[in-house]
DNA sequence: TGCGGGCATGACAGCGTTGTCTGACCACCG
DNA sequence: CGGTGGTCAGACAACGCTGTCATGCCCGCA
């Protein structure tokens, strides 16, 4: 244990070091540190001289003990290399960094018990406030929040019980930008695949497709299937709604995996069906055909939690709001009709 | 500034509230908390009986102030949001976690002054220890890490001065795969693209891309272009290239970003040259044509460079080492043979 | 010469923990 | 019955800094 210390132990000078050199006392030192007035210039310089000299830097952890915030914010999520909460991550790292705080990433890999662990230890070190992207609605971390008093946004995904700042994406309004898009261009079966149903946003999504295909009259043979998927799921159900009576002539899918495996099982069958996404993603015009997706905007997101935290931290105390980002539709050419309609 | 402080005035017991509350000594809790001997069964009940009531959690700042490390590792990198990067985030991450720290991530966005700030705040906050993906190569920010002893290891690139932990990709290994792919199927005249020479990376896949040719024995006109790159300044010189006498009928492109900027450049001028990217990325293999690249692992980067970090955590005071990871070839048809080369 | 007032500086406590040392108490033994 | 040793518990200082308050000094003015 004596070589874990080394890199500490070794001559990192303190203020009392700073002030027994420059014979003045530990406040002077930490006036001049913190550009306070009521100094003499004359002090000051041989004050940082000797700050120079020992190559002093004040130990904010420390500082922040005594000050009582940490001017550290924690973002958790679920996976850090999913280009969605890796660009929600850098977004919220920018907010951060302008207003002089640090950010802790940390991930819960989708398991609510991590995820507790996760947030039990962030709110420990007293990280000022966090923003979540929750492992599942019911949150068993939120108690632990609630005690602590630790401001949070929750992204993404809403949690049932104390309301609290949600920071949302428009899945109804996203999949029925998709639908009306493949309608008009003469769609009428259409197929949807989504996610686990146990996410929340893949529920929403399915609920929103049914209700869309209802609103506009479109036939309503049960065209949905809900993952996980692999190419290989999707492959089968595609084989059969192409074959069977009234078959489908576009997909929607419910997210990028999903979209990744389904070009794949379309790229093998060969079917030249239409094609919307939910979620861009990078390239998605170099696909062929280009990907038609409903995008949501992940450093958006991002930013608006953050900035709904950082309105927490700064005393806002008005009720806690739930915020529902908007999404749009880019246009690529795969939702445009390629194969030929049967009707 | 008040209102700023009411979630952490408020009402977050510490020790002394247990302390009193359970009729013991400060120290009785500490040793209950922290699960130490010498505390009576009876005792110790008593104590976690309050600490439930008052919901008291330890403040690990002040714990790791006494005990002078702070568990928590830093990682700085260019751009958060980008793939490559998010991808060593999470790895690093990863391996924080399972060793109990914690992980603050910064971005510098490719400036070395902000870097250097950045890399003082690290400092300052005594993490335990710091990746790095240097902005420069001369890394001002070396001696203000000199200074403070911190744990250091550079990814990606290497920096000039004290040897340090480095962890780099194998680039002239990964080019020379990527040439000799080519050359085996057929392919003499071969351009290259790469990004802005002020990057140490972009060079040295420069060089051994002009190594690789010469010692191969291939025509050695000068078809080198470097960033930074831009569809259209590809666009550019790539019509000069194939249509000059001995066109080329191969890409190289020296990263992401650029393979992007070459694919849509070929889609636009319809060339059907062979094109190898560095750096694999999502979908790559449903581009049409899927896209032969050369991987280098992100994600084992990352985890080797947190190893090393850790392992020096732990006392290793061995010398500064290099490792260089190896990159794979992953062959997908775009670098077969597509156009007819005319020779 | 005495005094009020401002300025520069310092002494001290305290942030919430933990390491060290001391002490009370009891049991056991000769 | 006194000495010894073990167990449990607490007092106290310290980690490095900052907020509060006190002090000393010099200046100007009456």
């Amino acid at each position: 244990m004596t070589a874990l210390s080394d890199h500490r132990t070794a001559a990192r000078p303190t203020m009392a070091d700073v002030a027994a050199e420059a014979h003045v006392s530990v406040k002077t030192v930490s006036r001049v540190v913190n550009h306070e007035p009521g100094v003499r210039p004359d002090t000051a310089e041989r004050v940082r001289a000797v700050i120079e000299r020992l190559g002093f830097r004040r130990h904010d952890g420390a500082r922040l003990m005594r000050q009582g915030r940490t001017f550290t914010i924690a973002l958790v999520v679920e996976d850090l290399a999913n280009p969605f909460y890796s660009q929600v991550g850098a977004a919220v790292e920018r907010e951060a960094r302008i207003r002089q705080h640090q950010l802790i990433t940390a991930s819960a890999e989708g398991s609510p018990s991590r995820e507790r662990a996760v947030i039990e230890a962030l709110v420990n070190r007293r990280v000022d406030g966090i923003v979540v992207v929750p492992a599942d609605e019911s949150a068993s971390s939120d108690a632990v929040l609630e005690a602590s008093h630790t401001p949070i946004v929750y992204m993404d995904r809403p949690v049932r019980g104390t309301p609290r700042d949600t920071i949302l994406s428009d899945n109804h309004g996203g999949i029925r930008s998709a639908v009306e898009h493949l309608v008009a261009h003469g769609h009428r079966n259409i197929a949807f695949y989504g996610d686990d149903p146990a996410f929340w946003t893949a529920r929403q999504r399915r609920d929103a497709f049914v209700a869309t295909q209802q609103s506009l009259g479109l036939p309503t043979t049960p065209r949905v299937s809900m993952g996980p998927h692999s190419p290989a799921s999707v492959h089968e159900s595609l084989s059969q709604w192409t074959t069977g009576p009234e078959p489908i002539t576009a997909v929607i899918t419910g997210n990028n995996r999903i979209t990744l495996a389904a070009l794949l099982a379309l790229r093998e069958l060969r079917l030249p069906l239409s094609l919307v996404g939910y979620d861009d993603f990078e390239l998605a015009a170099l696909i062929d055909p280009p990907v038609t997706v409903v995008h949501q905007d992940p450093a958006a997101m991002g930013q608006k939690a953050a900035q709904q935290l950082f309105a927490r931290l700064l005393g806002d105390e008005s009720q806690a709001q739930t915020v529902v980002m908007p999404t749009r539709l880019i246009v690529r050419a795969s939702g445009v009709r390629r194969g030929t309609p049967n009707r």
